[in-house]
DNA sequence: CTGTTAGCGCTTTCAT
DNA sequence: ATGAAAGCGCTAACAG
């Protein structure tokens, strides 16, 4: 796009290149005010800009750090986005960004090219935590969101999936719920599902996978497909007082489009609650309870913590840390 | 990372820096199988991944495009980028996000960091694209997307904003509906609203601005705001059958916590219809017609559209064109 | 205060 | 088929 380079800068202003450089790096002190001003000048005349990546394999460090999602179409996915965006441009970091749908090729992939690109820091929300692309990473420059390994080499950021989920079943339990389901897609060993199931179990005291539904992940409601059948079939035989937590907002959707399908109203027929918020839920008649995570603060911790890494000097793999961010609950009419 | 470097390889194999250059560029038919081979076990067994800093700088090229969002946190913003992602893998292209959070000054600093980059090229989604920062783009390198300029020169890429409008307040006007009101974010030159805008208005035959409803940006409904209250007058004193469409999911949102507040219901008390299709939609009772666009398609198209770009020579600056992705019209029964 | 110069890691003629 | 060497645009001693 430009043509201006540092020499031509220098050779217009009848100084050196290092001069120039000084000059770029806010080493004012090296240079007299004169100078000092001439290059102001013609630097914004000529709207002379400096090679990034001339400067990056000179000093040889590169501000930007590398993020790899697993799917950007996951709502849960662009706060973290957000989060994350908007420290690195408080801590003077460019973000590449990199998305694999879900694909653990793909990732794997994305993750190489970000290692090429020579990247200080690595941010990674996992297709699969427990794939052991993530053990050749060091544990020094890169930190994983929101799912975690079963047995995680990378400090990790969730939210609070456990605790928040058994306190929310809690409360299902008090409101006289004697027969809950925990709907998820198949748990697959992904510790958000897992853990947020633990926490259903804690809970209800269950001590079987009787009242655990699975739903494939791309599942798409059909006229009356297995999990459409298994549904009709649980409420209409159930004998309690029938509810349901569905593990997140997509399985929710499609929780209640079978539901809908199948003629039956919340809270009458049963009760349900979810895990995440969105703005759509409180506009749902009835309003639905759900678990609020902060995810753009997951975003912010995530950078925060890489930062801290990044500046910090280890001298042997630091120990993996994890940090969980806090979720509130949100109680409405639904169960 | 690594400390590996080209030179290391060389010496490790007994071959000069050209020879592994040329077998990192694939240029094997300059060597002989068994340099090749030699070449090919070290650099696997060092882990050897040269460094891309240093290549863009030596061939001078960056495959990096730089995508600038105004607002990640809109819904309708993610599967662009995923759109555009998608191609940016396949093209060879990395792609490096900055988001500006609605704020002008925020869109300027990114687009500089991002042209100091040297990105290929770049594709905006424009906080306002009347702004005059874009004039000092080159069309030969970039693209916009969603929202178009008064006067543009730049290639942009829009979802059909005003026949996809006009179409549907044609429904509704059909379905009998006399008394429309278009509810929006202040139309602030915007030309996604003004279109959007425009065909409901070339739909209705109003000729004044009566029938638009504002709202502010970051809207939200308190007690008894004034929005709130001219809802209620419209609604108490309408004579004719009533309807509204609301510019964006979001609008749509903010529009019906306004409704249930005030206990009224649709399709009983009102009509609606909106622009952005989102699966809770579908949810709600009844389901909310709306018009489809397809983001994604937006950004396939964006960075086709670049990419072609990218790869002829303009010997002057192009003239901008203008490309509008198709929607449909979703009927439910909400009006 | 300012300039010289040797890199940073890789590519690319041009020889051999 | 392989190597020497001159860059790419900038930085950072080191001299002066």
């Amino acid at each position: 796009m430009d043509k201006f380079t540092i020499k031509d800068i220098a050779k217009l202003s009848d100084v050196s290149t290092a001069t120039v450089s000084n000059y770029l790096n806010g080493n004012y002190a090296k240079m007299s005010p004169n100078t000092k001003e001439k290059l102001a000048n013609i630097i914004e005349k000529t709207n002379y800009r400096p090679s990034t990546t001339a400067r990056n394999l000179a000093k040889n460090e590169n501000k930007t750090i590398g993020v790899s999602v697993a799917d950007i179409t996951n709502p849960f996915t662009s706060p973290v986005i957000s989060g994350i965006s908007e420290r690195c441009s408080e801590y003077g970091y460019k973000l590449v960004f990199t998305n694999s749908n879900n694909d653990e090729q793909k990732e794997v992939e994305n993750i190489n090219r970000l290692l090429e690109e020579e990247v200080a820091g690595l941010i990674i929300d996992p297709v699969n935590p427990n794939s052991n692309t993530y053990q050749r990473l060091s544990n020094t420059y890169t930190v994983i969101v929101d799912r975690q390994a079963q047995r995680s080499i990378i400090d990790t950021i969730t939210t609070d999936n456990m605790k928040s989920v058994e306190l929310m079943t809690q409360k299902m339990l008090d409101a006289g719920y004697t027969d809950l389901y925990f709907v998820t897609w198949p748990l697959s060993g992904i510790s958000t599902r897992i853990n947020r199931y633990t926490g259903f179990k804690n809970a209800t005291k269950y001590t079987n996978d009787e009242h655990l539904l699975t739903i494939p992940y791309d599942y798409e409601s059909s006229d009356d497909d297995s999990f459409t059948q298994t549904i009709r079939q649980i409420v209409t035989s159930s004998h309690g007082k029938l509810g349901f937590f569905t593990m997140n907002s997509r399985v929710l959707q499609n929780f209640l489009k079978v539901t809908q399908s199948l003629n039956y109203t919340y809270p009458d027929d049963f009760g349900v609650a979810t895990y995440e918020n969105f703005d759509w839920m409180q506009l749902m008649t009835p309003g639905i309870s759900c678990i609020r995570q902060d995810s753009v603060a997951i975003g912010h911790a995530a950078m925060d913590l890489l930062k801290e890494k990044l500046s910090t000097n280890y001298t042997s793999e630091p120990a993996p840390r994890m940090k969980t961010i806090p979720t509130d609950i949100i109680i409405r009419e639904s169960f």
